[in-house]
DNA sequence: GTAGGGTTAG
């Protein structure tokens, strides 16, 4: 694995962008002195609702209402703009009422930011029938980009691209003829909200066909367009294209780095993510702000390098960006991605602003550390406060319920959430209610959920029944799952590896053999598993039966004689995580070297005494690797954390934080 | 004199 030159994100010092300082009416009745002016207080608004200080832009509208000055039609678009920004449908509402009472409803201006407002707000409907009463005359590429916009943020793409469709039609019938012919042909924005829409339908090739549009008009090198075509060609999956896009264009600004950045941290390529926070450090003509680290910190938790994180961490301190929620919430994951739930926790009560994503990440913080009850408890703070939870915070709920094994809160939840906050489970909650059951052992009451789901059950909710069959020993319901898992994923040998285990476990080796011969036939391989140690400074990854590491032959000495302790505090190879093909010393083979065990027994060896190993593996920890490395933290005197793909597990005195459940 | 639509985030 490739890691960044962590010297080089430290020095990021000297090229930072100190975020503006808030602007408040004084400071801008000093620059546009006339209170009395009405024009004054159009600038006034205008300014506050550019610089994205909604709030004070209705405050002013509000003041300048109330010194009875009569507004003009310039009036209305930013102050309706900062209803849109606040999604606050009732200011919005006051708003168009008042610029009717004006006579300014059928301004186009107002009109495209009415129907702004009005789709932001969630209202497509309103939105639609103001698009509709504005005449064609007067109808230009605003009015279509606000509505055409309207359907992208509403989920409906396809509905987008309609509408762009019979834009087209007008551009080429009348773009010529109209009274305000100049507005009505395609421009980079308008572009930019298409190739938004061509991203989120499920359709292949239609970005591929926006783009050749994009180049025969001539938009190609606008930075808004490329930033959009960076967006789309990522959420369609296509990553590299993404990066030959970005390495192509010949302006680039902060959104531009910061798109590329923030598509590599989600994709999991930190490394590629790091690398490009490197550059973009480096160039001259732009500067990292507060979404950067946000998204650099992405990367950071995915890695699970502590070092670093504390190192962008400090980074954040010297750009003054502590107060930005943004920045907050991405440091409250980065810390609980590395293993530090109590530094989160420090952050997230030092936080002056949470919205519902801080509160959700340090629950899903204290979910991952097996710390259900403080999950909870947060949970209950957050809903007094007068947050309202949303879908991403049901499922942080339900899978600190389903690491602990809470099987009454969990039923609760999911039972509750629809009634009491309008927010009807869907297959990520159900997902962790079948993980929570199966893993209790109520392998019946999972499949009875399963059956009863309104929505269809995807990879996970199978997954998690067929893994609570593993531990469970259910054959029965194991073959159920597993068949729905062929269909949905046919290329994941991961569940027949599963499937085989179930039936080794019931020493049903003809199965065994079929399972293995069908994976050999579809060639299916393995994800190889690794693991990642943070030793001075310096990550060390490990393979599954590693022999690249400079150290691997000592480590493997270590192993064998740590081994022989084991076995003294009375360890037994546990075989049922490998499948049945090889005889009994082979197989014990295969086991030992798994990878987090290389990384343990490295670590040992390389750290001081006493001190703390950290690790993080990529899948799921297995059986036997979690009774050995609980052992193993018992016969060194160690504590070991391990941080798999799904959870962390503390060992220390030969327990694990877990309770073996997991 | 002043005005409306897009792309980056947890």
């Amino acid at each position: 694995m490739k890691l960044s030159k962590s010297s080089s994100v430290s020095s990021v010092v000297s090229n930072v962008d100190k975020h503006s300082t808030n602007t408040n009416l004084t400071t801008l009745f000093n620059k546009y002195v006339d209170k009395n002016n009405v024009f004054s207080w159009n600038s006034v608004i205008a300014d506050l609702a550019r610089g994205g200080d909604s709030v004070e832009a209705l405050r002013a509208f509000s003041s300048m209402r109330k010194l009875s000055l009569t507004p003009t039609r310039s009036t209305f678009p930013c102050a309706i703009k900062s209803c849109s920004a606040l999604h606050d449908l009732h200011s919005g509402k006051q708003a168009h009422q008042q610029a009717f009472i004006f006579g300014f409803h059928r301004d186009v201006f107002v009109s495209s930011a009415l129907i702004d407002m009005y789709s932001k707000c969630g209202e497509l409907s309103d939105a639609r029938k103001l698009f509709d009463e504005i005449p064609q005359r007067i109808r230009n590429i605003v009015s279509w980009t606000s509505m055409l916009t309207g359907y992208v943020q509403n989920d409906n793409a396809r509905e987008a691209l309609l509408l762009f469709k019979e834009f087209l039609l007008e551009e080429s019938e009348c773009g010529g003829a109209s009274e305000n012919s100049d507005n009505v042909f395609v421009d980079s924005v308008a572009i930019a909200s298409v190739l938004s829409a061509c991203s989120r339908v499920t359709v292949n090739g239609v970005t591929e066909g926006a783009h050749g549009f994009v180049i025969k008009r001539g938009f190609d090198s606008e930075v808004g367009v490329g930033n959009t075509l960076i967006d789309a060609y990522a959420r369609g999956g296509h990553v590299d294209v993404s990066r030959k896009v970005f390495d192509g264009m010949i302006e680039k600004d902060a959104v531009t780095w910061n798109s590329i950045i923030a598509i590599y941290a989600q994709n999991g390529l930190a490394a590629e993510a790091l690398d490009v926070f490197d550059q973009m450090v480096k160039s001259t003509d732009v500067k990292c702000n507060a979404v950067t680290l946000s998204a650099v910190l992405l990367a950071i938790a995915h890695l699970g390098v502590l070092r670093l994180g504390k190192c962008i961490h400090d980074q954040v301190i010297k750009m003054d960006l502590e107060e930005s929620v943004i920045v907050g919430t991405s440091i409250i994951d980065m810390y609980c991605k590395c293993g530090q739930v109590d530094l989160a926790r420090k952050a997230f009560n030092q936080m002056k602003e949470k919205n519902v994503r801080s509160w959700t990440a340090m629950i899903a913080g204290y979910g991952m550390h097996c710390r259900a009850r403080e999950a909870l408890d947060l949970f209950y703070k957050m809903i007094k406060a007068g947050v309202r939870p949303n879908y991403i915070t049901f499922v942080s709920v339900l899978s600190a319920c389903s690491h602990a094994g809470l099987v009454q809160e969990g039923w609760h939840w999911l039972n509750t959430m629809g009634r009491e906050f309008n927010i009807e489970p869907g297959v990520e909650h159900y997902g962790c209610m079948v993980d929570l059951l199966g893993r209790a052992g109520k392998l019946k009451e999972a499949y009875d959920l399963i059956e009863g789901m309104k929505v269809k059950p995807d990879f996970v909710v199978w997954g998690s029944l067929l893994g609570a069959c593993r531990i469970h020993k259910n054959v029965d319901l194991g073959e159920i799952a597993a068949k729905k898992l062929f269909e949905l994923e046919p290329n994941n040998c991961g569940y027949h590896v599963l499937l085989s285990n179930i039936y080794a476990n019931a020493g049903r080796w003809e199965d065994v053999e079929r399972t293995r011969t069908l994976m050999k036939n579809r060639r299916l391989a393995k994800t190889p598993g690794f693991s990642l140690v943070e030793l001075r400074g310096k990550v060390h990854a490990f393979l599954v039966g590693d022999k690249e590491h400079p150290q691997h032959e000592k480590i493997y000495e270590y192993l064998e004689e740590l081994n022989v302790k084991l076995q003294e505090v009375g360890y037994v190879t546990d075989m049922t995580s490998v499948i049945h093909d090889v005889d009994q010393e082979e197989k014990e083979m295969t086991l030992r070297i798994h990878s987090e065990k290389l990384a343990v027994a490295f670590a040992i060896m390389n750290s001081v005494p006493g001190s703390t190993i950290r690790i993080i593996k990529n899948l799921r920890v297995c059986g036997d690797c979690h009774t050995v490395i609980r052992l193993i933290s018992k016969v060194v005197d160690r504590e070991i954390v391990v941080r798999d793909s799904k959870r962390f597990h503390y060992f220390k005195d030969g327990l694990c934080s877990c309770g073996d459940y997991w």
